[in-house]
DNA sequence: GGTTGAATTGAACGTATGTTCAGTTAATCT
DNA sequence: AGATTAACTGAACATACGTTCAATTCAACC
């Protein structure tokens, strides 16, 4: 048997990057087989390979594409240093609650990733967490933060607002406009200026 | 060829761990085999079984230990809660700073756990995280901290503080009693009641 | 209604996996 | 010196892996 239906081809390509998505953040990219993949979505292995060079590339592509996404989701505003805190965080924990399993494999897979895509995505990484080292800096220049160390806060922060994937269920004890309007408020305080 | 040289029990033993911790922080757990581990230790894959039951036995054994290590070497000190908050915070960044690969290990592979096994290091994992979260719901309590929901403040801390394995390196530009500092400052403004 | 071509199968390839175990070695004990 | 035993080898087992490809199926076109 080939084909039991209707042409597939544009539903197949999307349906397996989902695949994908959801086991490799399930299971870990390491511990899924390209069998499992094809079964998920109702193929055999060989198939896949009509839409994918190989599984790394599988792998590497989610991670790009997210990262690149998240790029150009968000700008800074033309404001203040606080009022570009606020949008950042508040982006963050939004853009991070809609997209649990591209976040978490975004962080969790990159030593599964072949040097050269590391060395892409590591730089992506980089571009973003440069955004928000930005904005304190620039806070911390004004003294409307008070930052001992730019880049230790930076990586600080990023932690504290990406951890909200490994406890957030959907329809838990919070709604997402309360979480995010918490985490701010414990993003704004780490870094705030002693009030004058 | 068997023993090349005196008896090596008492020897191999914590080596196959240490050689298991590397190379599963390193590069995994499932895509770590343990002919690898074998050789990084000089030795045929067989030969593992003497000291381990499976490979599984050798993860959970890695991570149930560093836990109870965890757990045992801090308790609250009989203080006011700022105190205590601050002895917690300072412990963490110094235990993880310590031991950097089991603590990246004992978060990063619990999907890679048998259930059975997962829902014990998952129950250390919460014992540990209600330490803290006792901590903020007192000074909360007291109206020392101002913590909008203690659960949230919680999970938001320790994924801060935990984060400083993702970049810390040693022999940085930081050392460690300065790292200290600078998270435990950022940790407890974060929760800081408004000054009166 | 026969031809074409996109979409998929299913078997095969070579390699790797976790684990077992009979056999071998060398240090220790009698 | 001989027997014992702890420590380890090396081959084997069944299974699984990522990937390739000739063969097949079905929808669309002529």
């Amino acid at each position: 048997m080939a084909r039991t239906q209707g042409s597939h081809a544009q539903t197949t390509a999307p349906r397996l990057r989902a695949a994908a998505l959801r086991l490799f953040a399930r299971h870990g990219y390491a511990a899924v087989s390209m069998r499992q993949i094809a079964a998920e979505i109702g193929l055999q292995a060989g198939a896949l390979y009509l839409y994918t060079p190989d599984k790394q590339a599988l792998l590497f592509d989610l991670m790009h594409d997210h990262l690149q996404d998240l790029l150009a989701s968000w700008h800074a505003p033309d404001a203040p240093a606080e009022a570009q805190l606020e949008s950042f965080v508040r982006h963050h924990i939004r853009y991070h609650l809609d997209r649990p399993d591209l976040v978490f494999i975004a962080y969790m897979e990159l030593r599964n990733l072949a040097p050269g895509n590391f060395a892409v995505i590591a730089r992506l990484r980089r571009d973003y967490e440069a955004r928000l080292e930005a904005i304190l800096a620039r806070g911390a220049a004004q003294g409307v933060f008070d930052v001992s160390d730019t880049r230790l806060a930076t990586m600080a922060m990023i932690a504290m607002l990406t951890g909200v994937t490994t406890w957030y269920r959907e329809g838990g004890r919070l709604d997402r406009a309360t979480i995010e309007a918490r985490y701010w408020e414990m993003a704004r305080k780490s870094v705030a200026a002693a009030a004058p």
